[in-house]
DNA sequence: TCAGATCGTTGACAAATGTAGACGGAATGA
DNA sequence: TCATTCCGTCTACATTTGTCAACGATCTGA
């Protein structure tokens, strides 16, 4: 597990797209940020190059440019971000779940996939 | 709702010292800054007076210095913080937060209160 | 084969962030 | 009352981040 450094906010936009896109030639990024943040595509071919640099997209060449794809899940990169902030709830990290869990919309099928968990959780816990 | 600037990961690490204490005068702060980080009284003025600028800290004169306190609990913070990250989670809230339930130690209260919201968001969508 | 469209790379530069010294004023113990 | 200590403010400066233009290499349609 190399040390990943942090992204930026800019560079979580640029994730962001890719992890949408699956994978991605530059073009197809940067049209999208033009729309929806209008950066010029240099902006977004710097962003490219230092996300590559910090290891959370790999690129293969591809003719004339590169494909770009997430080098990790979005849950998994999201999760390890989440989980160090969480780091800084003083009251704990139960409270701050909880109220998450309160303030987002969730699908039936979520709320299961919750529901698993605690009972999961709760078995681990008892003997 | 003023609309609250970002804390940087320097200013996390104070806002969590504060937190902690519930309030406290600029000495302790550095103080404890200087053992957990190593960081210079000068520093952790120059922080202190930042966050003070972007509002999530309150400071009351109180003889030579002041006394901060926070201006928002570290459950909303934190919570905050958290929100707008889980929206570059492409693939849904639920598993992001399914996932840090897992692997997240929790307590026997915790897990209670979890359990309470759920049961609260399923009658909310039911009827 | 050649002109235009694209690409990646390089260089740039302002703003934000991390880190801290220095200084003048206030508190305080002698 | 005076020296010491501590405080907040100001200034500084290196690094990182946000943004982008320009340039030479490369692809592609005519």
């Amino acid at each position: 597990m190399t040390e990943l450094k942090d992204l930026t906010a800019a560079e979580w936009k640029i994730m962001r797209i890719v992890w949408e896109e699956r994978k991605a030639m530059t073009r197809e990024v940067y049209t999208i940020a033009m729309e929806r943040h209008g950066w010029s595509p240099a902006t977004v071919k710097t962003l490219l190059r230092r996300i590559i640099d910090k290891g959370y997209l790999s690129a293969t060449k591809i003719g004339n440019g590169f494909l770009y794809r997430p080098a990790k899940s979005s849950i998994a990169v999201v999760g390890g971000a989440v989980r160090s902030l969480l780091d800084n709830a003083v009251d704990g990290t139960g409270p701050v779940l909880a109220q998450l869990v309160e303030t987002t919309p969730l699908s039936q099928k979520d709320l299961d996939l919750l529901q698993n968990m605690i009972d999961q959780k709760r078995k681990e816990q008892k003997p």
